[in-house]
DNA sequence: CTGGATCCTATACGATACTG
DNA sequence: CAGTATCGTATAGGATCCAG
């Protein structure tokens, strides 16, 4: 892999800049994998919408945290934030290149996952099978 | 991206089947995403380690998060878990073909962000100083 | 040494209500 | 329409103690 994350790191002495690296990688994860960060990137990848119309696409979503991943993906800047000054009050979201750099990079990540979701269910059975009785 | 997550997949009724991939995916980026588990995977990739010497080198965990962390992914299949009957007790975890794939499959995501973390950190910047002032 | 059981705090998230 | 504030619940995660 060739990556050295290890949290070890910074007590080695390497340099913070590194470091620093690791734990934005880390909250980067972090927020794709969060619950909503994903599937209101995946919203957005076809074209800018409303807030109204994001809360349809990611059903489910409750205003609150589609409110607050929008903030989060403005801030990274990986969606841009577009207030018309209107009434009733307008606003569009749409992603931005990096956000749809990201979209690609997590592309192969959820390709991996398409392409072992059989081996990793088999596991998961094999293993709740024979968790309750394996003692050793 | 190509990819339709929708959570509105489910009520225009597409297949279980497709459904479940999409929450699969969610679930596997979630657990990659989480605070331990890419860390503790990358330990493993330099080759297999005992429990405490996981603990070491994936120095920050707690005894409780590791085993939780080691649990879950023995379970989807990424690492093995080897007990020898000595005493004291000796156990080694080693990545599996497809935890070394997983890995691999990271690593892109991994890329993107090493890649892409001036623009991140620079919007964050801006963002944050624009917010406090900002009323509009 | 391995790692589960227990307790506690911080945070994620949902539901609801309220403001511009 | 577009959000924010508040409240309540569920879970993540740390510290510690205990058992095989």
């Amino acid at each position: 892999m060739a990556i050295s994350w290890g949290a070890d790191l910074a007590q080695r002495g390497i340099a913070p800049d590194c470091v620093q690296t690791i734990e934005l990688v880390r909250d980067v994860l972090a927020r794709v994998g969060d619950k909503w960060t994903l599937l209101t990137i995946t919203a957005l990848a076809s074209g800018p919408l409303r807030f109204t119309a994001l809360h349809q696409q990611v059903a489910g979503i409750s205003q609150r945290m589609l409110g607050q991943t929008l903030r989060a993906l403005t801030r990274d800047g990986l969606v841009t934030r577009t207030a018309y000054p209107e009434m009733p009050p307008r606003v569009e979201y749409a992603l931005t290149p990096l956000g749809h750099s990201l979209g690609q990079a997590v592309e192969g990540l959820v390709g991996w996952v398409r392409g072992h979701q059989g081996d990793i269910l088999r596991h998961r059975h094999d293993f709740d099978r024979a968790g309750p009785d394996a003692s050793g």
